[in-house]
DNA sequence: ACTGGCTCCTGAGGGC
DNA sequence: TGCCCTCAGGAGCCAG
């Protein structure tokens, strides 16, 4: 299930594909996602041209002249190009036909992904308007996480993975963005000291970075857009690995449970 | 204003 | 082989 990483890697294999493409038809087999696909949504979109695949947090924006698709990948969803007239699968639940004979495909098996229209700026979307900044952009350092998290006594695990405060830091990603800055994910966001922050900012984009260099993270399911796995699991520290060696002072890593989401760390190294 | 908990859904894996 | 349980990468929404 796509992280940011993934869901970069999708937007880049993808953009090439669909960048000055026509729709020219729109299969929806199953309207029920986590909202209800729009049922004017074909009669909308057919005759669009995508001028751009953009991505704000992990929603990818397919953007025409008469506005912009927004479509999230949920838990467990991922898109594929196939020929037109490909057999639909198990669980494929929307195609968008190009003019050059292939269909960008939709699977989902959990259907907590989405597809919505905006004939707006898609910035004001309800779902995009109170995001905050992008992991990888220029707003985003220790300075806004240590502004944002004075008084705060959520976990500081749960803090980073709040879409208001930072967007696209994943359950893997937090775990190991605070490993890589020694910060306890228990630990109350409000306790965590400036230095840290910087720490930890610089922690998010670097395991980001890396992660969307390898092509994301392969676990279960996913695959990008050509059908290859991502090769970012091999260099996870510590998701995952409860019961194993901490890679940098040997102690036994710990799994717990935060915010009902699994979370690694070293019980030693993080403070 | 925050916080924690719940929710949607299918599939994989483990224990018996 | 089958049944039942738990868990899984998201994130919007709600009550307190």
């Amino acid at each position: 299930m796509p992280e940011l990483p993934e869901v970069e890697t999708t937007r880049r294999g993808i953009a090439p594909h669909l960048e000055g493409r026509r729709i020219v038809r729109v299969i929806v087999r199953e309207p029920r996602l986590r909202w209800p696909v729009d049922p004017e949504l074909p009669a909308i979109l057919e005759g669009q041209t995508v001028h751009a695949v953009g991505r704000r947090a992990k929603y990818l924006l397919l953007a025409t002249d008469a506005g912009t698709v927004l479509l999230h990948l949920g838990m467990s969803g991922s898109l594929r190009l196939v020929p037109a007239g490909t057999a639909p699968g198990r669980h494929d639940h929307l195609d968008l036909c190009l003019d050059d004979g292939r269909c960008l495909r939709l699977n989902d098996p959990r259907r907590f992904g989405s597809v919505h229209w905006t004939g707006d700026a898609p910035e004001t979307h309800r779902l995009l308007a109170a995001l905050g900044p992008e992991p990888l952009g220029t707003a985003f350092d220790g300075a806004h996480l240590y502004g944002l998290s004075r008084g705060r006594t959520a976990a500081v695990k749960a803090f980073l993975m709040d879409s208001r405060v930072v967007v696209g830091v994943g359950n893997i990603y937090a775990s190991e963005a605070l490993f890589r800055a020694g910060i306890h994910p228990r630990r109350p966001a409000g306790r965590v000291g400036r230095g840290r922050y910087l720490a930890l900012a610089d922690a998010v984009r670097e395991v980001l970075g890396e992660a969307v260099a390898a092509g994301g993270t392969t676990l279960r399911d996913f695959v990008d857009s050509d059908g290859r796995p991502g090769y970012f699991a091999q260099s996870l520290r510590v998701y995952g690995k409860a019961g194993a060696p901490c890679p940098a002072c040997g102690a036994t890593l710990r799994q717990e449970r935060i915010g009902q989401r699994a979370t690694y760390y070293c019980p030693r190294c993080q403070r």
